[in-house]
DNA sequence: ACCTGAACACCGTTCAAGT
DNA sequence: ACCTGAACACCGTTCAAGT
């Protein structure tokens, strides 16, 4: 009944993207407390430890899945928008990307390194969009940052209940466009 | 060496008191993981299931903790004070409190349930505080929440750093002050 | 009422052994 | 290179037994 002991046929084994996939619909569907390395192995079909020939452990596995769901939120960028556009774009394509897996965001959260390297990236395109239309680049950079995690963990907290998701996605668009709107009357 | 095996002499068992103290204790110097049932007990020389006969279960113990925590935001309420001092009050308490248990925070964003009662009550007060100073009630009681909570995450993922968590309380004053300042400015 | 010890079904991770 | 099985040191929680 058991698989074999040593290396797989060619093709057998769990590759780091069938990791990535699993492991993030473990979390979407059940939550934080979902992922175990256990939970996942045995949902590939494979012992725990092969895992650990893939990520290093668990905290290497939440920045894999950071990377990959907080990657992609600069991917859209246009570079010729002008930068109300862009920072509004930007905003709203990472408070989605929140949306889209809340148990993700809830987990990264709690181990702050795995979103570090995303974070930072988003931050620092972020930071240069807003220095172009108030001098106070800091001040307005935390509001904008923090308000979008704040809402997201909202919808994090809400991801039962799909309705309200769609509500709170449609009241932090709302709430955006009025905080841009007086960014902008601040004026450079 | 260990304890008798019946019911100890009176005085000699824990209380609920002792048992939120200790667990805030583990959170507020070994961070989120450190919290668990057993570490819990033997800080408090107790065997783990003893626990029980005072809290039903983990969750119950996050949402005590909660409640001891945020529960106290409130208490230094003025009836009397002009609206927005008493917003800019409120907020800077409850981010102060954020700040003081990062850990806890971290914990109980993971587990809303526990953290429902004192944020509703916060919330309630926050909304009529608001509806003094501007009619969109919804919007700026979700920005203002949010960003209290976008800051107050930001705090719990710096709370090794002493320096830079004063540094991220000032900031959030600041931020504070110039969205009070727009929402009065909006006007009623 | 409140404690104990043993047990159950879990964790993450390391290590040695296989191919 | 990549997998397995056994093991270690943990979890939360239930249950029966004690006083």
């Amino acid at each position: 009944m058991s698989r074999p002991r040593g290396r797989p046929a060619r093709g057998q084994g769990v590759t780091l993207e069938a990791i990535l996939d699993a492991a993030l619909a473990l979390l979407d569907d059940g939550g934080e407390g979902a992922l175990s390395m256990r939970a996942l192995a045995a949902r590939l079909g494979v012992t725990p430890m092969s895992l650990y020939h893939h990520v290093a452990d668990r905290a290497a596995l939440l920045a894999a899945l950071a990377e990959r769901i907080y990657g992609g939120v600069l991917a859209g960028d246009r570079e010729d928008a002008p930068p109300q556009e862009a920072l509004r774009a930007l905003l709203l394509r990472y408070h989605e990307a929140v949306g889209r897996h809340p148990a993700l965001t809830l987990s990264i959260f709690g181990e702050p390194a795995a979103f570090a390297g995303a974070a930072a990236r988003i931050t620092a395109r972020l930071e240069t969009l807003v220095s172009h239309l108030t001098p106070q680049v800091g001040l307005w950079r935390d509001i904008l940052v923090d308000h979008a995690h704040g809402s997201g963990l909202a919808l994090a907290a809400a991801h039962k209940d799909a309705a309200q998701g769609a509500a709170l996605q449609a009241r932090y668009a709302e709430a955006l466009d009025l905080l841009l709107g007086q960014l902008s009357a601040a004026g450079p």
